[in-house]
DNA sequence: ATGGCTGGTAGAACCAGA
């Protein structure tokens, strides 16, 4: 049986319903993973994914910001939230696909402006969010998905100029190595770079605030879709939608899809 | 030219994103 499974931040899925639904009705993906919800679960629009087919969902909200969901056609079991960040936002949640696969959805948060743990409190709080999300990683024994916005861009050719970039959160050295110590401690496949090998272009974020985002085309791969060692394998298709980028209202963040023989 | 924008919420000289 093969699948595809999707991750989309999409910065408020009541404000971007018709994209949402325009990016399952174009694509037809079987389970897609939102970030950046931003509405309380008693206020999803449940009613538009019902409507399309998408009788599985989900959700871990909360007031205003932040927000994760799973939007499934096929059957979702065992809902778990782990808070990371260890002080209630709501930034994780996981199932279980028919079959038994794991698949974790996650929203790392993004840190703030300084990359100095004692002048800026939220950057030490994501380096948090990740050693904690590796305790984690170390102790999984089961076939895993791990999807979500990381809110870092590991590799150079992962933003638009690695030397201008060095001191931006997002791509510190820091970030990166906190990043690395989380992938080493599961050995995850970071499918997106299997099937588009660095330093091939490879971005899922562009800012709002650039004139024409295309044009300047200062990107960063901010969202990823890892595989643990055992899964990975099974990975037969990794694409990005930068197309979405252009739609109406559209997200800062483009979609990613992956597609599994499972 | 890394904030020039954006959404949610309040009713901001706001917050958060990254």
């Amino acid at each position: 049986m093969s699948i595809t499974i999707a991750s989309w931040n999409i910065n408020s899925v009541r404000f971007r319903l018709d994209i949402v639904e325009r990016f399952l009705r174009e694509t037809g993906t079987d389970v897609l993973c939102l970030q950046e919800t931003k509405v309380m679960d008693e206020a999803f629009p449940h009613a538009a994914f019902e409507a399309m087919g998408y009788k599985h969902r989900l959700l871990n909200g909360q007031r205003m910001h932040h927000g994760v969901a799973i939007i499934s056609r096929l059957p979702l079991a065992e809902a778990r939230r782990h808070d990371w960040q260890d002080n209630g936002e709501a930034r994780h949640i996981g199932a279980r696909l028919p079959g038994g696969l794991l698949l974790e959805n996650v929203y790392v948060p993004a840190g703030g402006d300084l990359p100095d743990r004692e002048a800026n409190p939220k950057f030490g709080q994501k380096l948090d969010f990740l050693a904690r999300m590796t305790r984690w990683s170390e102790a999984l024994r089961e076939p895993t998905l791990i999807v979500g916005d990381f809110n870092i861009a590991p590799l150079e050719c992962d933003v638009w100029n690695h030397k201008a970039l060095l001191d931006v959160v997002s791509h510190t050295p820091i970030e990166v190595e906190t990043l690395a110590r989380f992938q080493d401690s599961h050995d995850w496949a970071d499918l997106g770079r299997r099937f588009v090998p660095a330093p091939e272009r490879l971005y899922t974020w562009w800012s709002y605030r650039a004139a024409n985002w295309k044009a300047s085309d200062r990107g960063r791969r901010l969202d990823h879709i890892w595989a643990s060692p055992e899964l990975a394998p099974q990975a037969r298709a990794f694409h990005v939608l930068e197309d979405a980028r252009n739609w109406g209202k559209p997200s800062d963040h483009i979609p990613q899809i992956v597609t599994l023989d499972l």
